[in-house]
DNA sequence: CCCCCCCC
């Protein structure tokens, strides 16, 4: 069986000239070290002439490199590739998408027997009309060094490249897809499928402000994010659904932490950016969602960005909570069937969890929901999930037929566990009574409960102690008198020390009494205080040390606690230990305590 | 150059 190369191909690739769906035989392929982000393979290519050794495949085909598709002697027609001039004047030809015609097995060896390409030594008749600019040749005479290749990889893998793919015009467009960190000048024409708000950010590093937005083209989806005078200049041009023409960004390696988008890349806009509406877009599509079976989100990682589609068979009502920060947002939880037929809870916020309307059961299509751990498996969105309810869109139809067929007369299955009975949640109330009558912390592990309770008693005595100034190190220092303290686990001696504490605290409630310990969080908020703070009052200013404690008596908090049973000298005692401490939110104690009164009576 | 995404 024989295989005709396309002879020639390799001169034309190196003279810079479009070339049609070359055929040519792989010669060599090797993995370069591109540092972090994906791997890059720089291929050998023959055309039965010549050999050129500056291909490089595109991330998204590194599978058939890795699966021995392309291996040496393979022959491969070229379907699309670019190629970008570095800053030095050699040429690299990213192969984007390429056919295994042949692969190595099926093969005898090598086809003819092609030499190195150098300029001007052409082997076959050329018929060039654009004349190449000068080009350096890419690989010397001695071209089985493989220093040759790593110089050349680690150059390609850092430099900033330029591209003028179409000389004296202006460039044409490209699909998302072709899209690289090595040629700056395209245009593409592409969907804003979702479009962020204006943040603002400040850190070490620097501020400022930036947007974001995620647009879609035939071929594929790109996130762009615009900072400072980007956006100023672009923002309030983007509207959500509409189609732009973009041109020239920087591309550099997505964090996929952060994205369900299937591109390994992410666009900056740069001063060189620009943006035109484009009037005439009914043929760019809408949006690309890869589904997952709401069944298979079991096998998923924690925080894993994925899309899902599944009918909301019920909603709970908004609630307002209070996040860590004390910053107020509204919350609603939504339950999500599909036809894998199981369920999970949607966690929605702000305005979304607001306005949204179960009536109807309708349809809800969600690009970029995260995926957490709690209750077993639930999902939340995030500022940049795109939420869609009854999508135009046949996974949607397809959904609606089956659940009014056959789905709304199942239960299904709840991917999320609701402990505690009633109206959900998973909190394990107890009162102070129940530690002993039902021997919490008798167990192997420790037992965790949450409970209401008053402070009655602070123990003031030895509540705060000098801790190593290293960071992550609490350990008690020893005065060495010297005005140095000796950390034993950190074998330092330091000049100063932090303020720690360690509060005993008795808390009441209607019941019981319970003696209980709080380290350095919770007890903060116990007292109202930092121990940086309380620290200073203790050394200058006594009255001022017992003020804190005479006002932190007989408040209320909500504390979370884990309890474990304790053994010294034949003596076992109950010990625990508060994990958590917040103010009493009364609205939701009340509704727990109207259900409670409801169950109560209807025993 | 961001990456916050909340609560149980």
């Amino acid at each position: 069986m024989t295989v005709k190369l396309s002879e020639g191909a390799i001169e034309a690739f190196a003279k810079g000239n479009d070339v049609n769906n070359p055929v040519l035989q792989l010669v060599n392929i090797r993995k370069i070290d591109g540092g972090s982000g994906p791997a890059r393979y720089r291929v050998m290519m023959s055309d039965g002439l010549h050999t050129m050794s500056s291909f490089m495949l595109s991330t998204q085909l590194n599978p058939l490199a890795e699966q021995d598709q392309l291996a040496p002697n393979s022959v491969c027609l070229i379907k699309r590739s670019v190629t970008n001039v570095l800053k030095d004047g050699r040429r690299v030809v990213v192969i984007l998408d390429v056919d295994v015609v042949k692969t190595a097995n099926e093969m005898t060896g090598k086809i003819g027997e092609p030499t190195p390409y150098v300029e001007g030594q052409s082997k076959a008749p050329q018929t060039t009309t654009t004349p190449a600019p000068t080009v350096r040749p890419l690989q010397p005479q001695n071209g089985k060094d493989g220093s040759v290749s790593r110089g050349f990889g680690r150059d390609f893998g850092k430099k900033t490249v330029t591209a003028p793919s179409t000389p004296g015009g202006s460039s044409k467009v490209v699909p998302i897809a072709s899209l690289n960190p090595y040629q700056s000048k395209w245009t593409i024409r592409a969907r804003v499928t979702n479009k962020s708000g204006i943040r603002t950010w400040s850190n070490s590093r620097g501020d400022g402000k930036l947007f974001s937005m995620e647009i879609v083209d035939e071929s594929g989806e790109i996130r762009v994010t615009g900072f400072n005078q980007e956006v100023d200049k672009f923002y309030s041009l983007i509207e959500q659904g509409k189609v732009y023409y973009i041109s020239k960004g920087t591309l550099k390696i997505a964090n996929k932490q952060y994205t369900s988008l299937k591109n390994d890349y992410e666009m900056t806009l740069n001063g060189e950016s620009t943006i035109i509406p484009c009037e005439d877009s009914q043929d760019v599509p809408m949006l690309q969602c890869d589904f997952v079976s709401i069944a298979d989100l079991e096998a998923r990682d924690k925080d894993a960005i994925v899309d899902v589609i599944g009918v909301c068979k019920s909603a709970e009502d908004v609630t307002r909570i209070t996040t860590k920060n004390s910053r107020e947002v509204s919350k609603r939880n939504i339950q999500l069937m599909d036809m894998s037929g199981r369920v999970i809870q949607v966690t929605m916020w702000g305005a979304e969890a607001e306005n949204f309307d179960a009536t109807g059961q309708p349809i809800l299509a969600i690009k970029g929901a995260k995926l957490s751990d709690f209750g077993g498996r639930s999902l939340s969105t995030l500022f940049s999930s795109t939420v869609m309810i009854n999508p135009d869109m046949p996974e949607a139809y397809k959904l609606k037929g089956w659940y009014d067929k056959e789905g709304h007369a199942l239960d299904g299955q709840s991917m999320t566990e609701m402990r505690g009975g009633g109206g959900g949640g998973s909190t394990n109330w107890k009162t102070l009574a129940d530690i002993k009558n039902e021997h919490l912390g008798h167990g192997d592990k420790a037992d965790y409960f949450t409970c209401i309770g008053t402070i009655v008693y602070l123990r003031k005595e030895n509540c705060l102690y000098q801790a190593c100034p290293s960071k992550d190190c609490n350990k008690k220092v020893v005065d060495q008198h010297n005005g140095m303290y000796r950390c034993e686990k950190c074998d330092r001696e330091f000049p100063d020390f932090k303020y720690r504490l360690m509060l005993s605290a008795n808390v009441a409630d209607f019941g019981d009494n319970q003696w209980v310990t709080c380290f350095q969080d919770t007890a903060e908020v116990v007292l109202g205080q930092n121990s940086t703070y309380l620290g200073q009052l203790k050394d200058s200013n006594e009255a001022a040390f017992d003020e804190v404690f005479q006002n932190a008596n007989f408040n209320t908090f909500v504390f979370r606690n884990r309890v474990k049973l304790e053994t010294f000298n034949d003596e076992s005692r109950i010990k625990v230990t508060v994990v958590e401490a917040k103010p009493v939110d009364h609205k939701e104690y009340s509704k727990r305590l109207i259900m409670n009164i409801r169950k109560l009576a209807a025993q």
